[in-house]
DNA sequence: ATCTAATTGCAATTAAGTCTCAATTTCAGT
DNA sequence: ACTGAAATTGAGACTTAATTGCAATTAGAT
């Protein structure tokens, strides 16, 4: 898995090491598709024979922010929201704020329009995030 | 002052009463312009002669929030970040990463295309927040 | 003035996330 | 493979924003 590769040449040049929770982490937040939080990442490393400890979990997760692996999606009212960006182009997100469903889109219109807006303000752009929030097809009234 | 009003028939409609702790929360939300934390609020109620305890000032903040006169820009590690909204329009961040440096934007442009995005989706968008990242006039290379 | 439901303050509680530190593990050098 | 320095781990204590239960208080309608 390239995502293995990228860790590892990260933290190589960090001096850190790579050890099983660290793998275990990785490998974990790659098993699956969608967003996650981190006491459900968690959770499912407890469940799935490997292991490492809540705070191992945390720690790891932020190592994976820092070298891209990982994105924070948002923060909600209990906490960080997750998904991992390997494999995944950019997109954008609306959020139900009933229900908690998370819809990802992406515009080339809108982005062509962020760069005009950085233009005109003399901003040079390196990244961006959208959230949008309402309610989402099924919790409308 | 208009806030005041609003406030008073929001209450009365939903058979809530106006007591001096909610007028003091207001009034203090009101007092000043620019963001802020909700234990900041707290501060300034405690320093101004007023009195409402931290409880009512987070009760008071969502009720503010619930009736429009308040709205929650952000969270942040820390928590939520709030500002007045009576008399000021919607806008969204640039933020400079080298200095810290925050350029506020309007686009219709923007906004428009924001709700046919949504209504591609069948999400009905009540908010969003856009942030962009970079480098500013002053910070670019 | 009376009455009742709403509200208050306080302190206890919750929960995400961080921190401490002794014990353990990684890995570069040999 | 062995060694040792440096990094990492896990358990639980801790931090901190925010919420909640409840007895005492208060708003406001009649
Ligand atoms: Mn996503
Ligand atoms: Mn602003
Ligand atoms: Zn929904
Ligand atoms: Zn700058």
């Amino acid at each position: 898995m390239m995502e293995n590769i990228i860790f590892r040449n990260f933290l190589g040049g960090k001096g850190l090491k790579l050890t099983k929770e660290r793998t275990a982490v990785l490998s974990e937040v790659y098993s699956f598709h969608g967003h996650f939080e981190p006491e459900y990442l968690y959770s499912r490393i407890k469940g799935s024979g490997s292991k490492a400890s809540r705070a191992s979990v945390y720690r790891t997760l932020s190592l994976l922010v820092e070298c891209g692996l990982v994105k924070r999606v948002t923060r909600t009212d209990k906490g960080n929201i997750y998904e991992h960006t390997y494999g995944h182009s950019h997109h954008d997100h609306m959020i139900c704020d009933i229900c908690g469903e998370i819809i990802e889109f992406f515009s080339e219109k809108l982005e062509k329009l962020q760069d005009e807006i950085c233009e005109k303000n003399s901003f040079i752009g390196s990244s961006h995030a959208l959230e949008i929030r309402g309610r989402c097809k099924k919790c409308r009234m």
